[in-house]
DNA sequence: GAGTTTGAAACT
DNA sequence: CAGTTTCAAACTC
């Protein structure tokens, strides 16, 4: 058997116990070292894993509590071998959790615990890595089978992505779910890991860890330190400090097969929407603040003040943000455990709607831009892109082509510029950094249109012909365009050759 | 704090 | 897809 192979069948699964049991350990695998070193903050407060530890044929990550710094068990078994790869961990305080032990669960499962079923959809959503959306979890918190109860209120949820006995939507929802081969709580306290489906020669490239804060003592602050590729906390009235992900890079395995370790696309997603406050802080930090609704959470993390919308539209920032209203001025909320029926139903509408309806609308960073862009693009009118009311300009984004806004001054210009001038849109200025077509301001539209009836009275009052009036106003015309032109390749230093 | 303005979201 | 309405935040007084 040759090293691949080797590899593929290093772990099998232990049909007498239920569980996957490894037949052959991955020595020194450069999978997981890469993941942790990446993947892993050492620094006090963070959550993180420690380096592998070697326990029989386990590869084995040992949790560490994201504030203290303790260990936390269970120990995690990563197997990494497709198709059977699973979080393992032996924990008296997991089958305390569970009431089962952890090691008699099925492969291919997840665990899911302690997040409601729209915060999971959120959360896969966010980390599948081809793109694909999780459009409904209806059924998916009902599978009875994988389902631990603490009385009448659902515990934990385990959920198997090739279960032929979930029902239809479900199936199709776990289909979907398939990149995101591993969603379990490890610890029983709250935190999650997240890995992604792997090949033989991938490694799980997003792996996260949410700590429920209401099982965790709680120290003076619970920032966590996000990297670029920043990963995601679901409910931040329950789940609050953030591991990052990785470093995007290659990784030659020792079978000699090269494989792409960048963090799927949705992880840095899945963390700003679960994790608003501590992205804000961070980039705070960093003197950079992408996308409304973050910089509206980092405000103190406001309440909303939604009245008509029950808080399960995207009108409300809480729900946009896939959060829960939390000591909300609203009425008649919805957005809140009590309703969970109803919220993963708004949440299923407005995915439906637009499947993308819950990324950031801060994209990621264009190469050689510092702040990233507005994947949407403002429509801006009135504002000039330097108010509040211009996502662009709250996020401390400029405009750029995507935009569809008019008047917009929401652009690259010289440092030099008075402030004051700053303070008020103007509508006769060409902004090179966007669509051509925004010059065309009202008021350039206004005189265009004023030079045209001009012509119109002129031939009027001359008592040309139709055709001779029409001849006139299109010349007039061609000489607005020409001015329009020119002002436009002026502004960006483009030679206009008439 | 009330009223107005604004632009995204939702609706038609 | 465009136009209109609804909505809640931003802003002004």
């Amino acid at each position: 058997m040759n090293e691949m192979e080797e590899q593929e069948h290093s772990y099998r699964r232990d049909s007498s116990e239920g569980s996957l049991a490894p037949l052959h350990h991955t020595h020194g695998s450069p999978r997981m070292a890469h993941l942790i070193s990446h993947g892993m903050h050492s620094e006090p407060g963070y959550s993180r894993m420690e380096e592998p530890l070697r326990e029989g044929d386990y590869t084995t990550y040992r949790i560490l509590h994201p504030i203290t710094g303790d260990h936390l068990s269970p120990v995690a078994h990563f197997s990494s071998s497709y198709p059977e790869y699973l979080l393992t961990a032996q924990s008296s305080h997991y089958q305390h959790v569970l009431g089962q032990p952890y090691s008699s669960w099925p492969s291919q499962e997840a665990f899911h615990y302690g997040m409601s079923s729209g915060d999971f959809c959120q959360a896969a959503t966010s980390i599948i890595s081809d793109g694909a959306d999780v459009y409904s979890l209806e059924g998916y918190s009902t599978h009875q089978g994988f389902r631990h109860h603490d009385g009448d209120q659902p515990h934990a949820l385990l959920v198997s992505p090739h279960d032929q006995k979930l029902p239809a939507e479900t199936s199709n929802i776990c289909q979907m779910l398939q990149p995101v081969q591993v969603v379990c709580d490890v610890t029983g306290g709250g935190q999650v890991v997240v890995l992604n489906q792997c090949s033989p020669d991938q490694i799980p490239h997003s792996l996260m860890t949410v700590v429920n804060t209401d099982s965790l003592p709680k120290p003076p602050d619970q920032s966590c330190s996000i990297e670029d590729h920043s990963i995601t906390g679901i409910d931040a009235g329950h789940s609050e400090t953030i591991v990052s992900t990785e470093l995007p890079q290659t990784h030659k395995t020792s079978a000699g097969v090269t494989f792409n370790l960048t963090p799927g696309p949705y992880a840095s997603q899945l963390h700003q929407a679960l994790c608003p406050t501590q992205i804000v802080k961070q980039e705070e930090e960093e003197g950079q603040t992408k996308g409304r609704r973050r910089v509206k959470w980092e405000k103190s993390k406001r309440p909303c003040n939604c009245t008509k919308s029950q808080c399960l539209k995207l009108y409300c920032e809480c729900f946009a943000n896939g959060d829960v209203c939390n000591n909300c001025k609203c009425l008649n909320c919805f957005n809140n455990s009590e309703h969970d029926l109803e919220r993963s139903e708004a949440i299923k509408t407005c995915l439906e709607r637009n499947p993308g309806a819950f990324r950031p609308k801060i994209g990621s960073r264009k190469q050689g831009n510092v702040r990233g862009c507005h994947t949407k693009g403002c429509n801006c009118k009135r504002s000039g892109c330097l108010k509040n009311y211009c996502e662009c300009y709250e996020a401390k984004i400029m405009c750029t082509s995507t935009c569809k806004c008019v008047g917009c001054r929401n652009y690259e210009e010289s440092p030099k510029k008075k402030s004051s001038e700053k303070d008020k849109p103007d509508f006769n200025i060409y902004n090179p950094t966007r669509s051509p077509l925004a010059c065309i301001t009202p008021d350039v539209v206004e005189a265009t249109c004023g030079c045209l009836l001009a012509q119109a009275e002129e031939a009027e009052k001359e008592g040309y012909t139709s055709a001779h009036a029409e001849r006139m106003i299109l010349e007039e015309f061609g000489q607005c365009l020409t001015q329009i032109v020119r002002s436009m390749f002026k502004s960006t230093s483009v030679q206009f050759n008439e």
